[in-house]
DNA sequence: GAAACTGTGTGACCTACATCACAATTGAAA
DNA sequence: TTTCAATTGTGATGTAGGTCACACAGTTTC
């Protein structure tokens, strides 16, 4: 499936717009590629895009003073990363983002969403509701970090993500859980 | 200052709207007040709104099996409340919102939101940044609970709401914080 | 004023998970 | 095929924070 077409049916999920509306949405999107471990934002860096996946995944994550990551997101197909923070802020990253395999992307800069959002009413309505799931979901992780152990927590990524225990290692699975990699072994080996 | 009055301040510093569009979504938004201790969406309620607060303070909550409770977020004047995974979703409730103190809110349905969205641009711009804000702020949150102990997020939340320490006790900071009341008192008794 | 309730402090003990150390396995590169 | 690095498993030991138990405020109720 083309890029175009991949991008269509994911914005379709939420409104309808014209083709010639679409074509111009589109025309906003700079197509790239990124090769396995390759980084797309890195800390400190000057955050001026979001990127649409079209194949491969990626990660976003912290690192800490004690040089240890945190991921925040892993990145699917027909997901979108960044660090949304600077994004929003214009701020610097301090969330680093990169690839976990080859990755094709869609980027669209922070000018050019804000310039849809004004023009097109349909626009706006597609990315208030992208990020209210995102916050929905972001809330959900958060109250499954305050209120289950690693071990619950393990299962419920499993059940809700079965692709990324084949694709993705188990040190970055232990990263998004929060816990070190031994405990993580520990759990699935009981 | 006026309900009226605290509204437009709070939206004026995303958009600008005339006070005739102003007017007309003020217009959608229902005066109320509710007593200490009073509970404003309850575990199963079907949820068909969400609260601005003019005065008080509430808190939003999530009781898990073993009956302990978990603060999502405290709200204070100028912001805002609701189970938004249920008012999204159109679920029933899992996350239950209350008074701490006596309060006055408006409340606005999920109908008339998004009939505001649709009718003004500038308001659905106006609803996609308070999300886009919500949902960075609750991203920090989360990454603070893996990177930090109890101590630092104690000091972080002090530093960032110093009203909380005298109005809310110190029960809700440790569900707040993800830890048990006993704990919190020992750490800032050393 | 006694009684009853809500909030808080503090000690003793327990547990989930971290950290460190090193072995075993896999996989890419040469 | 050999070599080297990256990834994973596993034991021993340390620690933050949980749980239980009870004491001691303030504050509301009769």
């Amino acid at each position: 499936m083309q890029p175009k077409e991949i991008l269509k049916e994911h914005v379709s999920k939420t409104i309808t717009l014209t083709d010639e509306q679409f074509d111009y949405f589109f025309s906003h999107f700079t197509y790239k590629t990124f090769k396995k471990g390759q980084t797309m934002i890195g800390e400190g860096d000057k955050v001026d895009c979001e990127y649409f996946v079209l194949s491969g995944y990626l990660k976003s994550f912290f690192i800490n003073d004690d040089m240890k990551m945190f991921i925040l997101q892993f990145a699917m197909p027909t997901w979108w990363a960044s660090d949304y923070n600077a994004l929003y802020s214009g701020e610097r990253a301090t969330v680093n983002v990169d690839c976990i395999t080859d990755a094709e992307v869609l980027c669209l800069t922070s000018k050019d969403r804000e310039k849809l959002c004004r023009e097109i009413h349909e626009g706006e309505h597609f990315f208030r509701w992208r990020t209210n799931k995102g916050y929905v979901a972001t809330q959900k992780r958060l109250l499954s970090f305050m209120n289950n152990d690693a071990k619950h927590r393990y299962e419920e990524l499993l059940a809700q993500y079965p692709t990324l225990y084949n694709i993705v290692p188990k040190q970055l699975i232990a990263s998004y859980l929060g816990v070190s990699r031994e405990t993580l072994s520990r759990l699935y080996h009981s």
